[in-house]
Parts: C-alpha cells; structure tokens; sequence
DNA sequence: ATTTTTCTTGAATTCCAATTCAAGAAAAAT
DNA sequence: ATTTTTCTTGAATTGGAATTCAAGAAAAAT
C-alpha cells in the first residue's frame, strides 16, 4: 500500500473551511491554506488538486455541517414556529459570538464565485432550496396557508442576515429584524 | 495646461462599474477595465491610481446612482407605503430585467472586499444606514408605529433580496417575497 | 516658432501566487 | 533484506496580472 497519510483529509478540509472564511476565495493563498492544514503544497495538490478543488470541498463540508446543525433544528423542534424561531436563534447568536461575524461562510462563498463557478452556483442554489423546503415543511406542520410563499420569505430575510452580519450589527437590530420577520406568520 | 484628456473620467468610471460588477473585483483584470474603458493602463493609473481606486470610485458612482435612482423613489411617493413598494419595484424589475440580474454591485462589492477593504465596508455600513433611514422616514410619514424595527427588518429583506438574485428566480417568487414583507406594515 | 507642460501609448518590468517536481522517507509486498 | 509503492518536503518553476516607464503627441505658454 506504500507510506500512508499522515494527516486526516476531513481534518484538513475543516481547517480550510476556516482559512477561506476568514479571507474569502481569492485573498486565501494556496500557501495560507497549507499552514492551516499543516500539510505541505505537493501534498495538498496530490490530494485535493487545485485551489479550487479545495475550496468546493470546503464549501461541501461546511453545508453538511450547516444542514445538520441550522437546518436540522427546522426539524426537530415540539413545533414547526419553534423551529424556525431555533433557526434564526442560531444564525443571530452566531453573528454575535461565533465565526460568523464574518457572515455565512456559503452566502460570502456564493457571492464571491457564483459567476465563475458554476458548481459552487448549482451547490449553493441547492442549499437555498433545502432550507426553503425545510421552512415550508415546518410551516405545514402548524397548518398555516400559503406556506411556499412564506418560506421563500423566510429564506430572503435569512440572507439579508447573512449580509448584514458583515456590518457588526447590534443584537438589538437583528432580534428585532427576526421579531418582524416573525410576525408574517400570524 | 498641456495636452488634455480625451476622455471623460465619469465615464470612464461608469465603464468601471459594469466591469466590476460583471466580473468582481479581482476577477476583473486592469486590461479588462482599460478596454472596456476605452484608455491605456498608463492614463488609468495616472488619473485614479492603483486597480483598488478605480473600484472605491466604482463603488462611489454607483451609489450615487443607486441612492438617486432607488432610495430616491422612497422620498417622492404620494405617502411612505407606496415608496416602500416602488423601492422593491425598483429592485425586483432590476433582477428580473436589468443588470441586477448580478445581484447589487454594492452588496456584491461589500461581500467580495469588506475584510480587506476598510473603506468599501465603510462605504457600504452607510448605504445601509442611509436606506434604511429612508425606509423609517417613509414609515413615520405613514403614522407607523416601531419604524425603526420595521425600516432596518426592510433594509434586510432587500439585502435578501440582491443574494437571490444571482440564483435566477422566478418573478413569482420575488413578488411573494415583497407581499409576505409588506405584510408587516398592517 | 520654440519651449513647456501634460497626456497617450503599449511594451517592458515587477511582483506574486498557483502549481510542479525531484529527492527523501515511510509503509507494505515479495 | 530488497523492491515497490505511495506519501512528504519545500525549493524551483510557471504564468498571469498589476504596475511602471520611456518615447511620442497634443495643447498651451513664451
């Protein structure tokens, strides 16, 4: 089988997902990539191929990460309200003490690449659709109407959030977006 | 007064912005920028410097546009409701037909450089702030109680709003989108 | 008319980051 | 033990894009 791996290939991914969320795709260095995953160039390249090759498997990563821990919450609430209430609890406390301070690592990644990349586009046009439908399942569960139009709302403002992350915004503003957000399903 | 410009620096400048916007910032070459602005690398550095000032003065001309074409409808409308509306008219249209197929230059730009460029994000936080203002006056001309909640829960919307865009929607859904946001203003 | 100033041109330069590759090292197969 | 295979290392290469600059051209000043 000739000499193995010395570093765990999911490991190193992670560690990328950070490196381009806190630099975005084109300011990450191939070199800035290799000192995070503590692996060297030659490795990186006979294991992933090219920068870009990283940077969809980054992008893989962190939406199997996001759908279980963001959208899986939709899920497994007493409620579908109480689900999507835990979404936006996740998002918000995020933007105010977690890495996303620097805005969702999928929404910067699909506004920075979605006209050059189109597999980045196709992955992220999908997660768009995998949230809508898991806000529209939710709003089913409580019997409300017209519950399409009300999860692409939903989606949209779960965007916006991910835009105005990047502002610092007070915890004030974005609980009160949330709350606004909120009453449309009344 | 030696020899003079044979071309005109705004309208260099808006060429600028279609370029950037199309393609990013550094997706977007100084040979890119020259062409389309119809000048040579030597005359592009002399008259507005390095590759990052033309794009802080692409960004200052759009939204100067913007703010005059877009939050401008806010303000001249027969009552605050009806200058939100023509304001997410002027969005949706622009996705649907228009170069906001793109999404937003500005919100694009501000996803792209705002952990690079101090000054974009500067730029930007007060776009924001500036519509969303915009938003509270419309609201309060309107007798709306909480129009600060209300304008910066908009203000998020339409950041949604120019995310989507680059995902191709459907008119429908764009228009779902608005009608579940005006909902809140009942 | 000549000089001076400022602009234009586009090739040359510089710089930087992505990628490759040859040599060394570890694991397994024979 | 030796050979084979596969991984690691990090310096060398490559390629491309940003920037500079020297020479030529137009306008004004003297």
């Amino acid at each position: 089988m000739g000499r193995q791996r010395e570093f765990d290939p999911e490991d190193a991914i992670a560690q990328a997902v950070n490196v381009f969320w806190e630099r975005g795709y084109s300011e990450a260095s191939v070199q800035d990539l290799c000192k995070s995953m503590d692996i060297n160039p030659g490795s990186l390249y006979a294991t992933f191929g090219a920068k870009q090759d990283v940077f969809r498997a980054a992008i893989k990563h962190y939406l199997s990460v996001v759908t279980h821990e963001g959208i899986g919450r939709l899920g497994i609430a007493d409620s579908g309200l109480e689900g999507v209430k835990a979404y936006f609890d996740y998002i918000v406390e995020g933007i105010l003490t977690g890495k996303r301070c620097n805005g969702c690592f999928g929404t910067n990644s699909f506004m920075e690449v979605s006209e050059t990349d189109p597999e980045i586009k196709a992955l992220m046009t999908e997660h768009f659709r995998l949230l809508e439908n898991a806000f529209d399942q939710a709003l089913q569960r409580d019997g409300f109407s017209e519950t399409q139009g009300k999860a692409s709302f939903l989606g949209c403002v779960a965007q916006g959030l991910n835009v105005l992350a990047r502002t610092e915004p007070e915890r004030a503003t974005l609980e009160r977006i949330v709350s606004n957000a909120l009453l449309v399903l009344k």
